[in-house]
RNA sequence: GGGCGAUUAGCUCAGUUGGUUAGAGCGCCGCUCUGAUAAGGCGGAGGUCCGUGGUUCGAAUCCACGAUCGCCCA
């Protein structure tokens, strides 16, 4: 029985991967690892909760792929781990998602459809993401504690936010802001600041560009000319601002301009824009009853541009952020047209419940009749809209509660400045970030969110519940229908006023996804929690969908904060930024203490994924087309500082490269076979303990480098680097090692195999992370027949450094470097490398004799001497970095002499060149164009090969041909590598015999070689 | 408008404190080798190192200005 299970000449990843998932169920390797690992060091990992309204989508397969690898990196190590995976369950995204699956289309419609029936819904939809999820992930070789998973619906994370809420108020920092913000019609609620920021939410768009009038009261025939891209304001305006420092025109025909807009215009009369300030003018829909209430005037602002539009600037107020900030300054009316769907109100006329998209024509028609447009167009700009459905935004004054910041601000920069990111900028861009945003805004006015806990009484006193408990014993009325803290039941409850004693309703808004997902780091490991409970984070919503224990504060003090937390760039100013501002309220640190950040992902060929562009990769297919570990590889490649390029163009050079491993691994299995090969584990621990050759020597520090590459890579959280590491141990075991022992191989060598063996299998060990399916299932077939292998590569501790002989490395790093040049050398003379040939001559690098005979072999000549080339021609450079410093402006000088070939020869390897003497170190020194000799050179060393054939070489080379002539029959009938074989050859090669036979026998595996009458070589199995 | 980053071969990217004739992988062409390989080797075509100016014996690299792109903020 052979040792090891014949390998096939191409992997096939889907069908290894899923025979390697049954394994690893069937074992429990999983479970196996986490004991191996219960009370060692601990690793502390919060997983950032994965919207749960989806199947697993590639970037985020990308993302867990990051977490996976340095989870099991550290397992491997020895570390003791959480494994927790988390689903963010509520909020807008998850809202829309079941929208859209009901059909339903205003917030009218969800409140007909009954909350109660919408937030059941909302769970549905929840509980499929969720198992699309695992599933997908389990099939990507994530190892996470599936089933004991958090859900930011639970009400236990919910009470949690609460009472930090709470906590906020406590500080004073809560507050409900009535201001201007960006308002999405379709799904009725502003949006916060984070949101505005998410990729994708600012598109080029092509609005109406409109030239108005505003006919000056005072002033009859004149009229000021404003600039706007969003008619739905007209009918708000209240005042027309202009810069009191610049220059304003006016027209023959009584338009009011900015002169610096219109520099090739001549005016009748100029005056400065304060000049201005204080006039009136007819509103353009004073026809309309809101607009009529209001006395139009024009007002200083220093912000008016001279870039676009005419210098004079349309304010309403109700409909514009810097419009509503000028209000309270110049005291003027705000005048709010739309409602909370984006629909005129009642009051604004003809235009009433239209949207603002449909009243622009209407507004531009009208405009145009009674004469005051001037011109109207297109006008492209970007333009924000709605990060879930895609909605342009509008402006809308509205009442949201908001966290202030100020204060946290300066802890919060202190707090970063802990972190340990990577890449190093990503920390720059959330101190940025820190230092530049906003208060927070956390109302929503949506349904099936985190509820607030705000109670504001008509007494003016604001109440702030910090817990279900403190809910129950505040409350009047409505505990007994409270299935769970969400809508509608919420709001069912009522409590007495804390100030007053009256009833008091909840606020009805909703609070910002990121709430929920910040608390995480809290919620999620007990903390201040008296004591651990069971199934604790299977409350509210949550029921059923987990088993998580609400774990005890002792608990937190062990895992907070996290060692380290990974998500891509975006969360920085989301989730990164979310619990870190939670996380610094509560108890004054960062929650995590590195993190690493990353790009965007991207189509191969470098435009962004979009369904309806036909490039998205769905992760389902991606398996069976390229299989997990490719997906992964791709992944890992990656440097997080760059977009990732992914495709399946990539995926087939990843394969191509991984080909040349899983050959290395195949030529093990076939030669252990057939030598009836059997490893040892202990060889594992810094190579086999036998009569190594120096290649063999060599080829045990390069895999040592490898454990010391990879591991420096893992540590400093770099994965591209080691697959970078690894890609280039590849090369050399291929292209080298194996290369240059073929014949120790077919000999049954066993320190050779020894040798190789540890090769291969250590390198599987540090790609494991990476690649947990290939690696598992080449160690199940190489390294089980080792007595003491565990059944998994995955229970294996990560490899101790072994000795790197750096020596050495630098050695065949130089042999490497001769043999390139003597190839070239090959090359040019033109002389097969069939043919052998006398003698090669190094200049320019000593080496040991260990390695002399690897070039003679891998050159095909008889003797390599180390020793001058005599050269018809010399070529001398200089050395510039010694002899710049040194020569200063007569460098030019010295450096045209020598290419010129000016240079007189002192002997010692020294020379003289425009009347200066060089040192042996100041010059590189390569010799050309002997005859009778092939010369290469490079980099100050140099080769010379003797071209010269004579009769006894010639028979060598016949001898060549033959052995490949009689190798490629064998091939052609089908022989296995063992088989042995009569020969009989045509009458002419009996020299040959005669002189080669028994060489040529032992080459083919021939038991005989005879000459008779053939014409051609025959051959025959015995 | 402000900040950060990028720009090198057809594509994706390296390029050390400034130093020789700017490299790799993929792709293309020719030759070659092959008892692990779908591979390997040698050669070739392919470059305004974004542009302009400066510092320097010497600039892809440092400095200034500009262009284009990306990201962040307003």
């Amino acid at each position: 029985m052979p040792p090891f299970a014949p390998l096939p000449a191409v992997p096939d990843n889907d069908a290894l991967e899923l025979e390697i998932l049954e394994l690893w169920d069937r074992e429990g390797t999983f479970d196996q690892l986490r004991v191996r690992n219960q009370g060692g060091p601990k690793w502390s990992f919060v997983d950032g909760p994965v919207t749960a309204n989806k199947k697993l989508a590639m970037h985020t397969a990308w993302g867990r792929t990051l977490k996976d690898v340095f989870q099991r990196y550290k397992a491997l190590r020895g570390f003791d781990q959480r494994y927790q995976n988390g689903f963010d369950c509520q909020g807008l995204w998850i809202e829309v998602g079941v929208e859209k699956q009901l059909g339903l289309n205003s917030k009218r419609e969800i409140e007909e459809y009954g909350l109660a029936e919408f937030a059941r819904k909302c769970r549905e939809v929840v509980a499929w993401s969720a198992n699309e999820l695992w599933r997908g992930s389990k099939r990507l070789g994530q190892w996470m504690d599936w089933g004991n998973d958090y859900f930011t619906f639970s009400d236990t994370n919910i009470e949690y936010i609460w009472r930090f809420l709470k906590t906020v108020h406590e500080r004073g920092w809560l507050y409900l802001g009535h201001r201007s913000t960006e308002w999405c019609p379709r799904c009725g609620t502003s949006l916060s600041q984070h949101e505005l920021s998410q990729s994708g939410v600012y598109q080029e768009r092509a609005d109406p560009s409109l030239f108005v009038r505003f006919p000056l009261k005072e002033y009859h025939g004149e009229a000021l000319v404003i600039w706007t891209t969003t008619p739905w304001t007209l009918p708000a305006n209240v005042a027309a601002a202009v810069k009191p420092d610049a220059e304003y025109g006016l027209r023959e025909n009584g338009e009011w301009v900015a002169v610096a807009r219109y520099p090739d215009e001549t005016f009748t009369r100029t005056v400065r824009g304060e000049e201005l300030i204080g006039l009136r003018y007819e509103g353009p829909f004073d026809t309309l009853q809101p607009g009529a209430s209001v006395e139009h005037r024009v007002i200083p602002w220093e912000d008016v541009t001279l870039d676009q539009g005419t210098g004079i600037v349309h304010i309403a107020p109700g409909c514009g952020a810097e419009d509503f900030e000028l209000s309270k300054v110049h005291d003027l009316p705000v005048l709010m047209p739309v409602d909370e769907g984006g629909c005129f109100y009642d009051d604004y006329g003809w235009l009433h419940r239209l949207s603002t998209a449909e009243a622009a024509d209407q507004i531009v028609g009208d405009l145009k009749e009674r004469g005051l447009l001037i011109e109207a167009g297109l006008y492209e700009h970007s333009y924000p809209h709605c990060w879930r459905c895609d909605t342009p935004l509008i402006f809308r004054i509205a009442d949201d509660w908001f966290i202030g910041v100020a204060e946290v601000r300066p802890k919060l920069l202190e707090a970063n400045a802990t972190v340990e990111w990577t890449p190093e900028y990503m920390g720059k861009r959330m101190d940025d970030w820190l230092r530049n945003m906003g208060d927070w805004n956390i109302s929503r006015r949506r349904f099936y969110g985190l509820p607030l806990p705000i109670y504001r009484c008509s007494c003016g006193h604001v109440n702030l519940i910090g817990s279900k408990a403190e809910l129950a014993q505040r409350a009047v009325r409505g505990m007994e229908q409270l299935e769970e803290l969400h809508r509608p039941w919420i709001d069912g409850v009522v409590i007495s006023c804390e100030s007053c004693g009256g009833a008091v309703e909840r606020v009805p808004e909703v609070g910002d996804v990121w709430l929920d997902a910040g608390i995480v780091p809290f919620s999620t490991l007990g903390w201040q929690n008296p004591e651990w409970i069971p199934g604790g984070h299977a409350t509210g919503a949550a029921q059923g969908l987990s088993t998580a224990d609400l774990p005890d504060h002792s608990y937190w003090e062990k895992w907070f904060p996290a060692d380290w937390v990974s998500e891509m760039r975006e969360q920085i100013r989301l989730w990164f930024y979310s619990q870190l501002f939670m996380s610094v309220v509560l108890v004054g640190r960062a929650p995590f203490k590195s993190a690493l950040g990353y790009e965007k992902m991207l189509d191969e060929k470098g435009r962004e994924m979009h369904g309806s562009w036909g490039n998205m990769i769905e992760a389902e297919e991606a398996f069976e087309r390229m299989g997990a570990d490719v997906m992964r590889w791709q992944f890992c490649a990656q440097p997080p500082d760059r977009n990732m390029l992914f495709g399946y163009g990539p995926a087939h050079e990843i394969k191509r490269k991984l080909l040349t491993f899983w050959h290395s691994a195949k030529f093990l299995v076939d030669y252990g076979n057939v030598d009836d090969f059997t490893p040892r584990f202990a060889d594992l621990d810094g190579g086999p303990d036998a009569a190594l050759r120096p290649l063999d020597r060599w080829l045990v520090a390069r895999t040592n480098k490898l454990v010391a590459d990879a591991t420096e890579a893992l540590e400093s959280k770099l994965t591209h680097r080691l697959v970078a590491a690894f890609e280039a141990f590849v090369e050399d075991l291929s292209n080298w090692y194996i290369r240059r022992s073929r014949r120790r191989f077919w000999d049954g060598d066993e320190v050779a195999l020894r040798t190789l063996w540890y090769a291969v299998v250590q390198s599987l060990r540090v790609v494991s992370p990476v690649m947990p399916f290939l690696t598992d299932h080449l160690w199940r077939n190489l390294a089980r027949p080792a007595e003491g292998a565990p059944a998994s590569i995955h229970l294996m501790p990560w490899p101790a450094p072994g000795a790197v002989d750096e020596t050495l490395l630098a050695d065949v790093a130089a042999v490497r470097r001769v043999v390139e040049l003597g190839r070239q050398a090959r090359s040019s003379s033109g002389i097969k490398l069939r043919q052998p040939l006398r003698k090669l001559i190094v200049q320019g690098v000593e080496l040991r004799d260990g390695h002399v005979d690897e070039i003679a072999d891998e050159l095909r000549v008889k003797e390599v001497v180390f020793g001058e080339v005599e050269a018809t021609e010399l070529r001398v450079k200089p050395n510039l970095p010694r002899l710049g410093p040194k020569l200063g402006k007569e460098l030019g000088a010295v450096r045209a002499a020598l290419q010129a070939g000016e240079f007189e020869e002192l002997g010692n390897g020294r020379f003289r060149a425009a009347g200066h003497e060089l040192a042996p170190d100041e010059v590189l020194v390569e010799r050309h164009g002997l005859e009778g000799w092939a010369v290469a050179a490079d980099d100050g060393l140099t080769v010379a090969l003797d071209t010269a054939v004579d009769a006894e070489l010639e028979l060598e080379g016949r001898g060549f041909d033959l052995i490949h002539k009689l190798n490629s029959m064998r091939r052609e009938a089908g022989f296995e590598l063992t088989d042995r074989i009569r020969v009989v050859l045509p009458r002419g090669f009996d020299g040959l015999v005669e002189q080669h036979g028994e060489w040529i026998a032992r080459e083919v595996l021939a038991l005989s070689i005879e000459v008779g009458n053939v014409d051609e070589p025959q051959l025959e199995r015995t």
